[in-house]
DNA sequence: GATGAATGAGTCTTCATTCAT
DNA sequence: CATGAATGAAGACTCATTCAT
């Protein structure tokens, strides 16, 4: 309606193919579940901020609750593939703490509507929601075993710390950036490091 | 739509003045609300619950909106007068974790379903949460404020303290009671114990 | 919206149970279900014919199905009813055909509109349709059983009879009263008791 | 919205002009409008089973009715031509009732599908069946009036005897192949040949 | 000629809220 | 005060139809 979907050059379209009228989807049905609530959010919304019928959105999402788990799958994969690094996982686990944090932080900066859905409860959103735990904390367990093996962190229950930190980390973004305004980001970065490394760390490494 | 409640005819009575019966509403409420969720719940469902009509709910709240906003400060109250409680005050802070952890625990084993109030959005809800934070992480806040003082607990951000610990210990009440089933309580109980004490004693209380 | 909803001394409702109220909604769904078809006719023209809201439809109907089902099942029930008349049943076999005939086009000369229901397919309506086969053609079968036991009739298949006639009065019906105006209604039915003597009667009852 | 379809630039083809692609679509329509109902089935659909785009199918038929027209267009003329048949029509009237209703059931065994078109009603498939009556009933009704005359037939009404007996053949063959599985075809064979037979035939005759 | 992605009007259904009793 | 039948606005989703490629 706005004019703002290009005619590129490319035609071979599948059923609902197309990453950047996907993307162009997701995005304002991101920001719209974020800033007024999922169930507040119609799709007819939605439709209208991507700038196409209601109709095309059910062509790349089969209905709402799907629309949601793209935007949440979407985030999944950008922290999964933000952890996976090579960067990342080059840093011992003792000097981690405070890069993954930052990191965490700006891409929760970029993406500031977005930290709500990390801790979505299931209830609220339907049965997408893995049982086992979201893949975030699947993937913290999995380094918190790794870093107590080669004796970087104390001998926790990985599962719990990962859940925890999690837990902490969520809240900390949430009040950061969508309570406050993202003034204070230093502030809870700092504490957040220094919370896990007096709680993990061993001691000769502190 | 803006004005058109008022003017009653002439009777003299407050709007919802039965307690009981209040509190009748406001038990089934929180139950539905956290089981299924805000939404999914229809007020109909409350009446019916609480044993009454759907035109008494409306006596008592004037809309949907009013009756979440009961529940929450009806939990905040719950939780605050909790942590007033001259047993909890009485413990040193150095010794405060454990016990305080077990009662949330055994608060949140009590309202199960109250767990996700917690953490809830204030944009998912309305307009009726507080900027200014939750008045449990406000207590939070004071009481870290008060550790510090008194040198029980080493020198942090109280504010992002206040926070983190809400936030880690909410995703472990969520995990323990909404994605699992409360079996793997004590897990939780003694890896948040654990946490706070490295985090927060200082190192000769420890 | 046009107040013909009077305001009747009772006072006892029951969910969906006022009877006058669900004929106000049955009588304009079954004209505009067998005028436009059933998938043509939406629930808020019912309501609108009825001269209630589309909530109200709801109140006394499940869903459209349902109210496709309640106007079948009353047809039903007023056909059946009919057959059980002592009247009707009074009357020895090998007279019945006329009077048969004639009252079905009679009931049906009062709800013309419904005549198209009796063919209706399992397959346009759903599974509200009992397998076995109509009441009616059981009713009929058992008749005709009852008949040729006592020798009236000649002994055909029962089964298939009833089927048979069923068909042959449903497409006069359907013809006469659908398809055109009503007016040759004696033809029709002075062929189909023809029908039924010639086909059923034993030679010596002829 | 009422004559916005013309003006096609200037292509000299007609609009669907290959036979077997117009058959490659009729042959699934006719299938999934009686399997499912014509309601149920989607263009889409339609155009999948026969292997083409939905726009083809567009091509063939202007819109969904024509489809349908098509369809029961297609058959009248399929049921037409066998009663054309020299085999048939050479089979003295008083004879014919067995072959016929014996080749009406083979002809719907072969497309057991199409049974219930047979019956269809006008106001459920819109305005495209001719008020004066089916084509088949018509020629059932020429039929009775030569049987008549030449002495073959008891003097009844042709024309409603054409329609009793399309009303009895056609209920029996969709109690037959669509309500049951088509297993107790010789019952309703024989039957609907004792029907027609002691109805129709002259005394002499039986 | 074919195609199928895009469209949006239109459907059923739900549910917060009101108000006559 | 209490009730719950009635309401209708609003939402998710479908699908016939078009049109650019």
């Amino acid at each position: 309606m706005v004019s703002e979907v290009e005619h590129k050059g490319a035609r071979d379209h599948q059923k609902g193919d197309d990453p950047s009228k996907r993307e162009a989807i997701v995005e304002p049905a991101r920001t719209l579940f974020t800033t007024k609530g999922y169930e507040a959010t119609t799709m007819a919304e939605v439709a209208r901020h991507a700038g196409v019928g209601v109709g095309t959105v059910y062509l790349y999402f089969k209905n709402k609750s799907e629309l949601l788990y793209g935007i949440k799958g979407e985030w999944d994969m950008e922290f999964l593939s933000f952890m996976a690094q090579p960067e990342i996982q080059a840093i011992p686990h003792h000097l981690r703490a405070r890069p993954f944090i930052e990191a965490a932080f700006t891409l929760c900066e970029q993406h500031s509507d977005m930290v709500q859905f990390m801790g979505m409860q299931p209830e609220q959103v339907g049965a997408w929601f893995d049982k086992d735990g979201s893949k975030v904390v699947q993937a913290l367990q999995v380094m918190f075993e790794e870093a107590i093996a080669v004796g970087a962190f104390r001998p926790v229950d990985a599962k719990a710390a990962a859940v925890i930190s999690f837990g902490m980390v969520n809240q900390a973004l949430l009040q950061c950036f969508v309570m406050e305004d993202g003034k204070d980001k230093q502030r809870y970065i700092d504490t957040l490091v220094d919370t896990l490394e007096h709680w993990l760390l061993t001691d000769d490494r502190r």
